[in-house]
DNA sequence: TTGAAAGCGATACCAA
DNA sequence: TTGGTATCGCTTTCAA
């Protein structure tokens, strides 16, 4: 921009004020200025200007790992919401690490982003403390922040999809229904186990912790927790899924060893091709773009001067009948 | 850091050493400094230091549609260079507008990135060229920049990938293969088409313009083709389908209107769950994290100083036999 | 070992 | 209408 003034024969400041299209500069001078800024080839360093003006017009997302299509649902909505409102988004990977999470949004508060849309892995955000402080805003999507620590928060109505889910299979006749679900550890698995004990209980069913299998989601856990399951006195009917990807892995399982009395099935999240599948894979569907746009227009909310008290918004769930989660129970042999 | 220097009673700079780990500061005033640091709550300005240094430590990635699984594959391999080389990324979603995708590099220049990795939907490029000649470093991925411009770039084997597929169908006895493609406006599109022509004319079968659709990969677009394809004297007994929406359309289609004769099926990209269905769906797949990876790497070596000429790397793609493509044409009635 | 001053590239305030 | 100067938060150069 010096040179650019220097080229003019101007001062910085007239530069700066026809860069920016301030008024008050004489039409032959501003003529003078853009002709020296093409000649040279000039164009704005936007990051020295946000020094200046404090802010970086940036905001950072965290995410556990975007190539799972519920979560680049998200991200996407994010990166909309973003645009909309002239920032720009750092996206970091937290592959589910607590540790690598904290890194990251150290780092992009250390940039001095304006806001951050975390989900988090952790469950411990103190190192957020000082950032809320130092007037970083911060929103938190699909699961909730560790405790002592209070954001604007939006998720999935987890255990309300659940319970539908599992109340679905109810309704079908089911009442040896088996739970097969990611870790404890994590927010939503235990939220989803929380749905089906509910809808168990509505129905007045017994909760039995052998049709529960809690854990890692990987091939050889969930087929060992099946064979078992399936060696019961009374074998389940019926099975709900609490997330993609176990679904995924108990489709592969049932097809490697199709018997005749297939169990039905409902599973937490919708699945590409769920519906070329036979049959069809019922399930509870949730709104990934909406979890992304909702945190993040929260946050611009706050960006914009709002100092309301957190906020946590609840998105419903949604039921998608194709066809696994109707199938009956084997009729009762007398 | 100013308040910092003034509550430890040292000069600025002494705080810069201490915060920064250079060597010559007394141990006692690096404690003074690091209680006022403390006490104080400060931490760096990133955005500051790197405006001093003159880099910003970070790349823009610009991507069509994150919500693919496939460019979603590339983006976390993208990220994970990043940060492996202590930068952070900017995230992009041109939505394959090319209006939008200038506007985003643009953006991206004027924070000063020090490179971009670039899906292209664009096939004009001609407004990088003074970002190039300014410093910065471009890589393209999956599509090669527009005419006039010189980048290192990496691609699938999109041609070598179809001939491949194609030539399997007709290993199974097919001689009329239909290819739905999507819109020669797209590179790979065309090179899709190209690889189908090679493998027709490898092995002497003529190429049929009844036989080849090209457009939007719309559900009724592909189901009115598919439909006039089966009227024809000779209708098709096999189909290659030119990327993962269209080969799940098709599947729609087919699964839709259920005949004798299926006709066999090989598609370019894989799909979740493709081992799931009933066949199995065979697939050309490619490497979506190998073109993220490549491509970020090439931009780090331009980064760490490399100024050779630029590269083009083609990525081998990968047949995946699942039953679709081995279905064998009917048998001929005589 | 420590510090003062200049500068990175822009904007803001006040004066001319 | 235009320009000088201080400033954003930090690093670098050179001197003490």
């Amino acid at each position: 921009m010096r040179d650019v003034a220097a080229a003019a024969g101007v001062a910085l400041k007239t530069v700066s004020r026809v860069v920016n299209g301030e008024p008050g500069v004489n039409p032959a001078t501003a003529e003078r200025v853009h002709e020296a800024i093409r000649r040279l080839g000039y164009r704005r360093n936007d990051s020295a200007r946000l020094l200046r003006a404090g802010r970086t017009a940036s905001i950072g997302l965290v995410i556990g790992d975007i190539s799972d299509p519920f979560y680049s649902g998200l991200s996407r909505a994010v990166e909309a919401v973003a645009r909309r409102h002239g920032h720009l988004l750092f996206t970091g990977i937290s592959e589910e690490d607590p540790a690598l999470e904290r890194d990251i949004v150290l780092a992009f508060c250390a940039r001095r982003v304006d806001g951050l849309v975390i989900v988090p892995a952790g469950t411990d955000h103190g190192h957020l403390r000082p950032e809320l402080e130092a007037g970083v805003a911060v929103a938190f999507a699909d699961r909730p922040p560790g405790p002592g620590l209070d954001a604007d928060t939006v998720l999935s109505d987890n255990a309300g999809g659940a319970a539908q889910g599992v109340a679905h299979l109810i309704r079908h006749g089911h009442r040896r229904i088996a739970f097969l679900g990611d870790s404890p550890a994590i927010f939503t698995a235990r939220e989803r186990l929380r749905g089906y004990r509910d809808a168990l209980a509505a129905a007045g069913l017994p909760y039995d912790e052998a049709l529960v299998s809690l854990g890692r989601p990987e091939p050889h856990r969930l087929r060992a927790a099946l064979a078992a399951m399936a060696a019961l006195p009374y074998p389940p009917t019926a099975l709900f899924t609490g997330n993609g990807l176990i679904t995924t892995h108990v489709l592969r399982t049932l097809a490697a060893r199709p018997g005749p009395d297939r169990p039905a099935l409902v599973g937490f999240d919708d699945l590409e091709l769920a519906d070329l599948l036979v049959p069809g894979v019922t399930v509870v569907a949730q709104d990934p773009a909406g979890l992304g746009r909702t945190a993040a227009e929260l946050l611009f909310r706050r960006l914009a001067g709002d100092r309301g008290p957190a906020q946590r918004v609840l998105l419903p769930t949604r039921l998608i009948v194709r066809g696994s989660g109707e199938i009956p129970p084997p009729a009762r042999v007398a």
